[in-house]
Parts: structure tokens; sequence; C-alpha cells
DNA sequence: CAAGTGATTAGC
DNA sequence: CTAATCACTTGC
């Protein structure tokens, strides 16, 4: 289950690789219609998950930051997320609304309340992009008791 | 083609 | 606080 995520948002955003419209090979997957698969590397070494969030050619998307794993521990950080789920450049560019590899799940879980904050290492976007409230996470522990959790075969 | 840098993490 | 580590980007 995903407990953390960030929000991109589109060319205009500073914090994001789209910003100013910028279009590379690698932001590419993010200009693709809602449920892509955007996966980079940083620093050298760690793969971050990404999905495209908006419709062709608007390059707006959704870093995971955080999960529960099956046991109930939470992965917190978006490289250890990434190591944790086998996740590497060979996903990027997925389409997770049809792949049998990569997809997404309403397993109908409830939250009280969703927090809220400044994103992470995005303090070169400025002070504007960079304290805009768009870290979004839910506290797990709040929840009462294990989650039930199938996992598809 | 060379150089700078980063949506992080681990270790001191 | 800083090293690790390299794909991606930009500049010459």
């Amino acid at each position: 289950m995903i407990t953390e995520t960030e929000a991109y948002k589109g060319p205009r955003d500073a914090a994001s690789h789209a910003y100013g419209g910028r279009r590379t090979r690698r932001v590419e997957p993010l200009y693709r219609d809602g449920g892509t698969v955007y996966v980079y590397l940083v620093y050298g070494m760690h793969w971050l998950l990404n999905f495209s969030t908006a419709g062709e050619g608007k390059p707006e998307g959704v870093l995971i930051r955080a999960v529960m794993a099956e046991s109930g521990d939470i992965v917190v950080g978006p490289g250890r997320v990434t190591r944790y789920l086998g996740i590497d450049k060979s996903l990027d560019g997925a389409d997770a609304t049809t792949s049998r590899v990569m997809w997404l799940e309403d397993r109908g879980f409830r939250t009280r309340r969703i927090m809220t904050g400044p994103r992470v290492g995005v303090d070169y976007a400025g002070p504007y992009w960079a304290g805009r409230p768009w870290r979004f996470w839910v506290d797990c522990k709040e929840r009462t008791g294990k989650p039930s959790m199938t996992w598809p075969e």
C-alpha cells in the first residue's frame, strides 16, 4: 500500500523534471497519458518510481515515497521503496493500466486523514516551489491492527 | 566530448 | 556533515 507520495505539477513546477516544458528522453514517460511509469536514477544509485497522472502531453506525476510492506512494516524513502519492490529502469515507460508487471489497485483502505508538507530535496526550485505542501502521507500508526492484504499471484 | 549535478541514503 | 556513484543534461 502506498503511504506517501509527492506531486509534481507540470511545466510551471520548478521542482519538476519537466520544468519549463523540458522534454528530454528521460522525462518522456511523464508526458505520456496517466498511468505511465516513470523510473529514473538519482545520485547515481537510487531508482525512483513515479506515475504520470495527467493526459497525453501534460507532464504531471506522482513520486512514490513510501509503501507498506507485506509484513506491515513501512518502507520509507523513495530509494528504499524501489529496492524493496525490485524496481529499476526496465519498468520505465510501462503502462500501469495494462501491464501485467506493474499496476495499481484500490484495496479499499480508509484513512483518518492525509497529512501534507513540503516536498523533500527540492530546495533548488526556490522557496516558493520547494514550499508547496505537495507531499502527502498517511499516519500508519493510527491504524487499528494489521491490514488484511492479499497479494495477486 | 567533458564537466556538473541530483525528486537519496548510509555512515561517522 | 559528507561520501558514494553515474545517468542525464548542458556547455564548450
